[in-house]
DNA sequence: CCTCCCGTTCCGCAGATCGGAACGTCCTCC
DNA sequence: GGAGGACGTTCCGATCTGCGGAACGGGAGG
């Protein structure tokens, strides 16, 4: 039977909805993402109502989503009746993915060499489609090395690192993340569809991306794109520092020797797969 | 307070037959743990035919599981007919989980301090139940940093924070974990379910523990329990080091810098909540 | 004491999920 | 070069899971 059955042609027909999506599938799953959507850095602690006011579920939908993943571990719960958390399998998890991506290991060389070169702060990030995901982090000092340890998952429309990436993505990539919104984290964020596309047609002319205080006053970043080894680019590296160590007259010197060590782990990543 | 209504009483009402478990209740949340739980940093990129045997589960389901958790960001494909990898939404996620321990923050000087003062290197670990999850680490060396910059988590049974921990956990919870296993790493892992009941209460009575190899062999390391505020312990602290730079008559010693700075987290984290 | 809000539990219906079976493709082996 | 096998993918109907409205219980506040 093969079935050329449903297929969809365009004559449009019948077919009342089957949402031909080809999306996803578990309904489930996409329901508990949303719960676990909602935590964030500055959402640490939700209770049952709050998630149900941020997803949108029934009350009842809601309880039983939030006690089966903390059943499985990717929730906590305090006492009894207490507000829900983030779970330590999660976090787990999240590692074991971390040690799996060629990227971590190949990088790793390359990072320190980039820090002990540049003295500033270097950050190693991925793409996931709308922001640039922090995986690897080293710092200037010893003693900086703990203040904000935890890596973070950046904005990609006002870091260095994001707009590297960006610039080379596809134009429906860059058309989702535009859609899905540009907030100002201060006055130079760019937040204008038009005027981002002006940047990333810059970016990629001029090999870099820079961020003079687009996410966080007063710092400023340099990052460069890291391709992986089809030729597509899933990752950037970026050296950042307060304004005043890093004078705009240092740039294009600096710019040199972040690209390069990006082109680094390119190769690095080309040759070893 | 509250009821003691209807509890477990003895009188075992009717209760028909449904599974009253209170256990889980999504199976197919369960599914998909186990699906993500195959994965592991020796096992990083598996296909559709290996999950199925690991999990028993039949072809088109697991099929439909690992295209769901693609879909999410949870799994990773390289071309279309490739093996699946941990995805990066996972590492998002259990960042966020990471940042929203309290342990974590709480802990960042002590561990620093504790590396300064005994030279070597520091884990901080917190308990799932089975395996001592690192979530954080301070290397003696500069360039330390990176050798194998991913935490990963280990046995409770052969480390010296696993073991701390394990101590004071209730019999049920030992219990649990000793019928799970205890694989033995080295000539010296203890697998016997009467010697580690014996070693537990070695460490309680000292207030810390010791490995000896029991891991990798030629590691020593040395690790004290941490408690919540409810007193329960929920993660320890170690520091490690080559056999040949932490001698046998140095142990008292460290230990009490060990216990001490184990003892100033659980402090901290009475004192923030 | 009454009221409101929140978390929890219950239960019958509906539709999501399951998995056997068939299909296509890429191997390897003969 | 053809047969056979291993693997991934798609389909579809029966079944059982998960849905969510409604009711319950308890705690805070008035």
């Amino acid at each position: 039977m093969i079935d050329h059955s449903g297929e969809d042609a365009g004559t449009g027909k019948l077919a009342g909805k089957p949402p031909r999506t080809g999306d996803e599938q578990l309904k489930s799953l996409v329901k508990l993402v949303k719960v676990l959507e909602c935590f964030s850095l500055s959402d640490r602690a939700l209770s049952l109502a709050e998630i149900c006011n941020r997803t949108g579920f029934p009350r009842s939908t809601t309880h039983r989503l939030l006690a089966s993943l903390r059943d499985v571990g990717f929730l906590e719960q305090g006492k009894e009746r207490d507000r829900y958390r983030l779970g330590l399998k999660l976090f787990a998890l999240g590692n074991t993915a971390l040690s799996s991506f060629d990227i971590h290991r190949e990088a790793a060389v390359t990072v320190n060499s980039l820090r002990r070169l540049a003295g500033h702060t270097v950050h190693l990030a991925m793409f996931d489609g709308f922001r640039a995901v922090v995986i690897r982090r080293a710092d200037p000092t010893v003693e900086n090395t703990t203040p904000s340890t935890f890596l973070e998952n950046a904005p990609a429309h006002c870091t260095s690192v994001g707009k590297a990436i960006l610039a080379w993505q596809s134009e429906e990539v860059i058309d989702r993340l535009i859609e899905a919104g540009l907030p100002k984290f201060t006055p130079d964020t760019i937040s204008d569809p038009v005027a981002l596309r002006e940047e990333l047609a810059i970016i990629r002319e001029r090999g870099y991306a820079i961020d003079d205080g687009e996410h966080l006053p007063g710092l400023r970043c340099i990052g460069a794109p890291i391709r992986n080894f089809q030729g597509q680019v899933i990752a950037g590296i970026s050296i950042s520092g307060p304004t005043w160590q890093m004078p705009k007259e240092n740039i294009p010197d600096l710019a040199k020797v972040v690209v390069y060590h990006a082109n680094q782990i390119t190769e690095n990543l080309a040759n070893n797969r």
